[in-house]
RNA sequence: GGUUCCGUAGCUCAGCUGGAUAGAGCAACGCCCUUCUAAGGCGUGGGUCAAGCGUUCGAAUCGCUUCGGAAUCACCA
């Protein structure tokens, strides 16, 4: 039992027997004390006022004598107003970090077999560009929110969903095959999806030079593109395409797999991994054999033109297209024979889709046919709709070529990762140019992905490219420049022959000391809150303050060099605890953590 | 127009199911390395929590209204 519920549980007790009535643990607020107080935890006494009748002062008083009679872990209180301050026992701190150093894993909570199953969707990128800023949003979010998930006891699958097929990948192809000269990755050096991203952009400024040419002409916008032979030929090639046409099929196949190749680069760098990858090419025929069945069952209708719809009016929503009047099946279809085959190969209790929240009345609308179709999750299922990355122009065109391309940007980050190193120089000289190397690697990515999850998800987000990431503040870098002091204090303190275990306790703790094992106490309803909240934004702000509160400390008082020994032994335990909590707090937001820096 | 989300310091953001005098970082200015990693610490200045009304002992937080901004409402994905 935590300390919070040990209080709460007394507090009851207290009420109990003080006034004669039974009080709802969850109505009990115990919050944290405010810093310019003395104490551990305040209690709100306003809703006893009720039934003590009494001011709120006596009522205070009351509580906190009995608190203090009966309850060995509380040491001692005032009260202000109506507010009980309660200060928690030395001992009882010292003990919670003995066992918070023994716990394999402090904070998290183990799955096993009978652990829900929750799989989670994110990154679904389209394979005729290579992946942009955006695209950091989204696998940043999902792969923390993936560990997160699993922290909190669940099994977790991690998914993606490939969008591979369709009139946009025509465009690719169609440009390659005018205008590429049979140019290869190897060919002219360049990554896959880069490659592919430049005759996307070939062929929207031919396309573009035809509808000129032909307004010039004298015809209308409207007129121009419905003549334009060049999308004339990309739907022919949909066409062939969708017909299984040999030489197509096979042009789709060979680009899509330099695409594949160079995201593989991308996400192995960005750190971020999927357990299974689903193809829509593989999944849009399934979706319309499942919105059939479902018309058979009388779930949809179909219109005098033979498109099929879902009449959504009850549900407040609109009537929705399943299959277009050909037959042919559109976005939301795919989405359904997704989560088919989905279904098919996990017997999962909860899906998560990490999708942009431009999409959230997509989701609203999937969620409700899922159900109608008989998917126990469908009901529940988690749209984690985060914001759009603006830049300062405003939203990132890939047309206007104001995208933020996300290999550019970990390269950026890191070459300043080096830079500041060299600048603050000789720190590392002792280690070889690998090891450096790494080292920066690290730091760079660990400023980009901070930035970004420190940030609410559901709020758009401002990324100015003018102004580099910090590294110096509420920062990645700061909290593993701490972490990397923690470590060496570790590394001296071995080197020393400081024995931590088995020391004695000492009598007194200073400020920091507590309110440093305070906030390692918290860290387990921190996990719990992110997995309730889907919130990988609130790991990074407690993981912040924490390296700040350690870092307060360590330049207030000594480590190493306090000559009480069991002082001393107490504080190499706390520093190393400090640093297993920022290890596992960052490492569940996918940001590693360096030994030195 | 309907629906959803957002509005907190010059800038970027925390403030969770209502609690004490609204907090960080950046930027500006001033201090602190013969002491365990200065990517650090300390200090100064900076606010009509968009506005109004309501609920409450108590509202940045909850409800309503208004004003700003964004997204979405396709036989696009």
């Amino acid at each position: 039992m935590n300390i919070e519920s040990t209080v709460v549980q007394s507090v009851v007790e207290a009420v109990k027997c003080l006034y004669g009535s039974e009080v709802n643990a969850e109505k009990i607020q115990l919050q944290k004390t405010r810093k310019e107080f003395e104490g551990d935890f305040t209690l709100v006494v306003f809703p006893f006022l009720a039934l003590s009748k009494k001011r709120p002062e006596e009522t205070a008083q009351e509580i906190g004598e009995y608190l203090k009679a009966n309850q060995p872990v509380i040491a001692a209180f005032n009260v202000v107003k109506g507010f009980l301050n309660l200060t928690i026992s030395t001992s009882y701190w010292i003990e919670l970090l003995g066992n918070i150093d023994k716990a394999e894993k402090w904070g998290t909570v183990a799955a096993d077999e009978n652990s829900p199953l929750v799989m989670i969707e994110y990154s679904s990128p389209n394979t005729n560009k290579p992946l942009h800023l955006g695209h950091i949003r989204n696998n940043l979010l999902g792969y923390a929110l993936s560990n997160i998930i699993a922290a909190n006891g669940n099994r977790v699958v991690k998914t993606n969903i490939v969008n591979d097929r369709g009139i946009h990948i025509c465009k690719s192809m169609l440009a390659w095959q005018k205008w590429g000269e049979g140019a290869t990755p190897e060919s002219c050096g360049k990554k896959g999806d880069h490659l592919i991203g430049d005759y996307y952009v070939a062929f929207d400024k031919h396309y573009k030079a035809e509808l000129a040419e032909m307004m010039e002409k004298g015809m209308s916008k409207e007129e121009a593109e419905a003549a334009s032979p060049l999308m004339a030929e990309a739907r022919e090639m949909l066409v062939k395409w969708e017909a299984g046409d040999k030489d197509v099929r096979a042009l789709w196949q060979q680009m899509n797999n330099w695409v594949y190749e160079g995201f593989d680069e991308t996400y192995k760098r960005l750190g971020v991994d999927f357990d299974k990858i689903y193809y829509e090419s593989d999944t849009y025929l399934v979706g319309k054999e499942t919105v059939l069945g479902g018309l058979e069952k009388g779930l949809f209708y179909r219109r005098d033109d033979g498109s099929v719809w879902a009449d959504l009016t009850k549900e407040g929503l609109d009537e929705k297209l399943l299959l277009r009047s050909d037959g042919t099946s559109v976005y939301m279809t795919q989405d359904i024979g997704t989560a088919q085959l989905r279904f098919r190969d996990y017997p999962i209790d909860k899906m998560v889709y990490v999708v942009g929240n431009e999409q959230n009345y997509h989701f609203q609308v999937l969620s409700l046919l899922l159900d109608r179709l008989g998917f126990s999750w469908g009901k529940g299922l988690v749209h984690f709709s985060y914001g759009m990355v603006e830049l300062p122009e405003g939203k990132m065109k890939s047309r206007e070529g104001t995208v933020v391309d996300a290999d550019d940007l970990m390269d950026e980050m890191i070459n300043t990762a080096r830079e500041t190193s060299e600048e603050l120089g000789g720190k590392l000289n002792d280690l070889s140019a690998e090891e450096k190397a790494e080292i920066n690697r690290i730091i760079g990515l660990g400023a980009l992905k901070y930035f970004m999850l420190k940030v609410d998800a559901r709020k758009n987000m401002l990324f100015n490219p003018k102004e580099s990431i910090d590294f110096n503040g509420n920062t990645g870098p700061f909290i593993q420049y701490t972490y990397a002091r923690t470590r060496s204090i570790e590394r001296k303190a071995v080197e020393a022959g400081v024995n931590v275990d088995g020391t004695k306790e000492p009598a007194n703790l200073n400020d920091k000391e507590c309110s440093i094992i305070r906030m390692l106490n918290k860290f387990p309803a921190i996990i719990h809150q992110a997995g309730t909240d889907y919130s990988p934004s609130g790991i990074a702000n407690y993981t912040y303050d924490l390296a700040k509160e350690y870092n307060q400390f360590y330049h207030d008082y000594s480590i190493l060099r306090e000559e009480n020994e069991d002082i001393k032994a107490f504080r190499i335990l706390l520093t190393r605890n400090v640093g297993k909590v920022i290890k596992t707090a960052m490492n569940i937001l996918g940001i590693e953590v360096p030994e030195r820096m």
